[in-house]
DNA sequence: TGTTAGCACTCGTCAAGCGAGAGTGCTAAT
DNA sequence: ATTAGCACTCTCGCTTGACGAGTGCTAACA
């Protein structure tokens, strides 16, 4: 069953004035503030109406209307109007975002805090999942006679290396040896692939020297395999919830700082999302069920995917705080492509 | 003025009951649980006395006492006998804490979670400040004709590297000569030293090539170089402080939050405190003027140091936290010898 | 038939008042 | 110097009553 124009509207007017005040808003306000051209009374009975329905609910019998999940749903797929952002908030995003994909990790963190600083409210990001990034190839260079650097280049530029010291000395040949062998078998596999089957696969090798050199290196690789799979999460503004009306209970503020200590398992919350941008309004939502969370998707290179996001209570202004987060995100994705490049984020780009 | 025998000892009384119930101690209750062999009358006009020498307070006319700054400060000092660690304690600290050099990042928060877990109070852990650290040599090795790697080696062992890509082809013999004129110039320098004077130092070289590698080499040395010296914090366990007495008001718990967002500045205030174990009391600290913090120490390989530490209320049993945390900074100092090293951790070590 | 005015009713909030309980501080007796 | 006794103070929890906001129903109206 439809709603009819007038219940849209005062629905519209409820969900308007509940955003602004947190406060459960009755008839009277509602033909006051709103020029809907009826009394109270009519209001009431179309309130009675859209209560039956589950867009409102009731705190207590003589308060005035909640507007439910529903209604925010409603809200969010159909009276939304996309808002023009503010020149304000334009300004900062462009002032104070310096995106520089040498510094990504810098870069991403200071998004989130220029989301919550606009927002007010929690933000997050994340840096981009390379699960299904592969390997381009791997190189192994030497430092002394115990020391050597191993390298892993993966097919997006994306380059990692770590420092490892052996206990004996290695040579020069079985460096290089090694080097291409290990390029070998993992060329064009995903990070994810390897690191799964890889523990199980046989060291061996014909030559004792090397065998005993791959030996020392495998651990280091997969930890290092492992660091280019983590994702990490940068959240920002936690406490900015202690100035809402909804969280002066001590209970809900903990467990909503509680997120802090779940990193891990927020993150993997926030990977299975969709991409773009995407609103789960309370109960829609398995992380925390009387929050709204919104979460957008930038791109590094028009591949990887990196996702930004807001905390909130349902009661948020959901129109305002898409649009930043579009806006940032396009910023974003704008920023991070590769250098020299001008269309999809694929020239210039030869190994 | 010193205070009497039975001063100290209702001083100690009121201390322990107040730390284990939060709630103001009156004469009565004291006469009945500890056996001072005097009646609550003698008790109440030795509180009197001790209020009026500052280490008692009083909520309100007819509340019991509670302990001021002062009083636990003299606890600290004089009163607190050493307690030993709780086997159960013990054994969770030897079974938790899988301290490893190659991971010392990991194992630093591990300590804090381990800390914040036994002691059900903040806890914090950070890497060791390395601006006293100096460098041994610098080297650049080649990838690819645009791509290469800048490794920077210090004393202590501590290796750190980046990639660069650089938008035009390099030479191998200016990337040999780069390493060699870097490592010259700033070989048994301070990390400290070098970041805070070489922006105005002179890039200038007589050869084209070199003068432009250098260029394009110095941004990403300088902040690597701050990489270096960053040290990480990891806060754990912040979450505890909502389920005790003193944290239910939204105000103080928010106050206290807002650590979590002030990491730089926190990092900076830990770093100024002294080495040991340092316990600072309420108004005697910058951070928390309501909160006891205490740091301790460990050590890497005998030379470099880093801190862990515990906040809460003032109101916290300093006897058993003190050991504890000494207890686990001995464990990491000791997993954080140089391998093979046995002494001061300076053996087996050269380049 | 949809809309509206009127009115009784419900519920939460706030302030005031009261009694109980805990604890002190003083005084006088030991 | 210590203690018993007692008046006094203050908090806390409970109840009460007034008030305001808002609803839901009914009857009148266009």
């Amino acid at each position: 069953m439809d709603l009819s124009e007038r219940q849209l509207q005062i629905l519209q007017a409820i969900i308007t004035d509940y955003v602004e005040n947190a406060e459960p808003v009755g008839s009277r306000s509602i033909a006051k503030k709103y020029d809907l051209g009826v009394s109270p009374a009519t209001i009431r009975n179309e309130m009675s109406d859209l209560e039956e329905m589950g867009y409102l609910t009731h705190p207590h019998t003589s308060a005035g209307r909640v507007p439910s999940d529903k209604a925010y749903r409603l809200y969010v797929n159909e009276l939304m109007k996309k808002k023009n952002l503010s020149a304000k908030d334009k300004r900062m995003i462009n002032e104070r975002l310096v995106a520089s994909r040498d510094e990504f990790d810098r870069t991403i963190r200071h998004a989130a805090e220029l989301l919550s600083e606009i927002t007010h409210l929690a933000s997050f990001a994340m840096t981009p999942a390379t699960n299904q990034e592969t390997i381009s190839f791997i190189r192994l260079l030497p430092v002394d006679e115990r020391t050597l650097i191993l390298m892993i280049v993966g097919d997006s530029g994306n380059v990692t290396n770590t420092t490892l010291r052996l206990n004996s000395p290695y040579t020069q040949e079985s460096l290089d040896l090694l080097s291409k062998n290990m390029t070998v078998s993992y060329k064009g596999r995903t990070l994810d692939d390897v690191l799964k089957n890889e523990i199980a696969e046989d060291v061996g090798s014909d030559i004792e020297a090397l065998s005993q050199l791959k030996g020392n290196v495998m651990p280091s690789f997969l930890r290092t395999l492992e660091d280019m799979l983590n994702v990490n999460l940068y959240m920002e503004g936690m406490t900015n919830i202690f100035n809402l009306p909804e969280y002066t209970s001590i209970d809900r503020a903990r467990d909503f700082m509680e997120l802090f200590a779940r990193k891990d398992w927020f993150t993997q919350k926030m990977l299975a999302r969709d991409n773009g941008v995407v609103v789960t309004i309370g109960e829609e939502n398995a992380v925390m069920k009387d929050c709204t969370l919104i979460t957008a998707t930038y791109h590094v290179d028009g591949k990887l995917v990196g996702k930004i996001g807001v905390i909130g209570p349902t009661r948020m202004k959901y129109d305002e705080i898409t649009s930043i987060m579009e806006y940032l995100t396009n910023n974003l994705s704008e920023s991070f492509k590769l250098p020299g490049s001008s269309g999809d984020g694929n020239a210039g780009k030869d190994e």
